[in-house]
DNA sequence: AGACGCATGCAAATGGATTTGTGAATGCAT
DNA sequence: ATGCATTCACAAATCCATTTGCATGCGTCT
């Protein structure tokens, strides 16, 4: 591998031009310009990074830290951040949390410290509200971005309208003349489990819609509890048992269609489905699922955004909170 | 950020103690080390990364080239490297291939050529069966392991047998009593494709059941070549109405069963469906697909034995080409 | 007592690129 | 022709950690 002195050697000048060039161009003259480039081409240099790094101080790499990229929905952002931190030229580093059989309490927390030596340059942080996260981002001095919500306004954050997504679901239910419904909702350490399910229950009591905490299934977010939530549905009868359910998200919404096909529960017939989160597989899930949200790509840009801005300053404010709103499509499910 | 120098100054020591508390614990006595290490924790202090790279020349970088980290085959082989690599101390960057509105014919070589820039430590490339890409893998000088099947034994490579995965479809097919069945493949230029679809219809052949060329359809291994293929069979009357379908991967078969819910056709009352591939989704997906693979997962984790054997020393022999068996489930789709 | 070996700790060289400060050369105006 | 302002190129310092080779001191063996 060639280094910058063999290139200033063939090309017959210093150091110091060969850098010239390769980052400065405008402070060296054309003809010597062309001669440095010659030589670079020839021997097929580029710059060691780690040396450069060393030198500047800037690593290049982004660190991005969600729960699990087996989720379709982390899937996502971590796709669409990966092409815009390319396209400003940053790699992305991207870590797992929720380690199969460790302590994901505590996971987060030893993660972000760990992060802090490697030196990465910006850190996108996914949702998955652990305890004592949020003062152990206060003490970070890289520049980050939080997706989903955040109680301390410690560092910029952007988030989908759960609260308003909800609401969508909830409003477009009673509009269909369904009287009484329940819900499966995420778990209550996600902010935005419990923002999705109180949007859906505050659109029901705006359309007077009799709704207790009674009808409220509290799942895990995975697909294991959308089965278990669908066995729940199945003993209610009488005037508990519902016409529709609003599933919190993608993962508990498969566990629960697999379980009422296992049942012979036909959707929308014997009971309608509708559910919080867009997805690109969701256009091949059948029944086609009427859904409000956004596609987490789109989360996944503008936090990229936000830390770009701050990586190049031009923008050093006091943290930013951002909101991106949901939209309802609707299909055969409800 | 505190560097060595200053845990030296703090310690009364030379940086070079320091280096070796670090690094040769046992070539300082233990009360300067233990001396030494109360100054590291004191200033909690830790070796920049990019310093040690660049004087060691490791950069503890892993880079894993896949077409897309979408498809959910990916994924799970992402994840489960990632995990094995982050067991011994390794980072991984993920580089998709397959960028939306990019040639990928010619991405694949670009990638493998912007690699070398980065300096990783190894290579990790995913089945993407480009041409020319074979060529370039014997140019690096970084180590690499190849998953997928690769023509010429230039680096070691680990692959799902393809063929055999097939095979036992189509005698689990033959079993059932189908006589006319169908299949749809992925794309000719992947070798894993066109491996499956031989498998299957040698296992035809030898259960002497009739099959030509007609009877394939060339998919791209997307959804919506599932959803044509669907389409396709729904053409099919008469003698040439197939009892059965064989898919060659999840992602097809995604869009085929839709297609299929769509038109009304049941599966597998009007159809049965048995496909190549096993994912933790598919536990999900109703109808229970009857299916022959492995997760990939195991696939990146033999990846990466073999690619950390290559690291440290422990292997150094010629290319090793390692093949993972596969298994048949059946449900209720045949 | 002298020679030798071992354990221990340090100074200095090394890896590769960027950047500061300086001197030389050129162009322009007077 | 002289003075001043630019432009251009370079030497050397810097970023931080690792590692080689050397110096010191202690104990052991002959």
């Amino acid at each position: 591998m060639s280094t910058i002195s063999k290139v200033a050697e063939r090309a017959g000048v210093s150091r110091t031009t060969v850098s010239h060039v390769i980052n400065h161009a405008n402070r060296v003259s054309k003809p010597l310009r062309e001669k440095v480039q010659a030589a670079i081409d020839e021997l097929g240099y580029s710059p060691n990074p780690q040396a450069k790094s060393l030198r500047t101080g800037r690593t290049n790499l982004i660190a991005m830290l969600i729960p699990d990229i087996g989720n379709p929905f982390y899937t996502e952002m971590v796709k669409a951040a990966q092409a815009a931190l390319e396209e400003a030229g940053l790699d992305a580093l991207i870590y797992n949390t929720d380690v199969p059989g460790g302590n994901w309490q505590t996971h987060g927390r030893d993660y972000l410290r760990q992060l802090s030596r490697k030196r990465v340059d910006g850190l996108l942080v996914g949702d998955f509200a652990l305890h004592g996260i949020t003062e152990e981002l206060l003490k970070l001095d890289t520049p980050t971005v939080f997706i989903g919500h955040l109680a301390n306004q410690a560092v910029d954050s952007v988030k989908i309208d759960d609260f308003g997504g909800g609401y969508m679901v909830g409003e477009h239910l009673a509009r269909q003349g369904h009287k009484h419904v329940v819900q499966v909702t995420g778990p209550e350490l996600f902010e935005s489990a419990m923002a999705r399910a109180d949007g859906f229950e505050q659109a029901l009591k705006d359309n007077k819609i009799r709704f207790s905490r009674k009808q409220r299934y509290l799942g895990s977010y995975l697909p294991p509890s959308g089965r278990e939530a669908a066995q729940w549905i199945a003993t209610l009868s009488g005037d508990d048992r519902p016409s529709a359910v609003f599933v919190g998200n993608y993962l508990m919404a498969m566990g629960l269609l697999a379980e009422f096909h296992d049942q012979g529960v036909r959707v929308p017939k014997d009971i309608a489905v509708a559910i919080f989160g867009d997805l690109p597989q969701l256009e091949y899930v059948r029944p086609n699922l009427t859904r409000a949200g956004e596609n987490p790509g789109a989360l996944a840009r503008r936090a990229v955004e936000m830390l770009l801005d701050r990586l190049n300053g031009k923008f050093d404010g006091p943290p930013r909170t951002e909101v991106i709103p949901c939209a309802l499509r609707i299909f055969e499910s409800a």
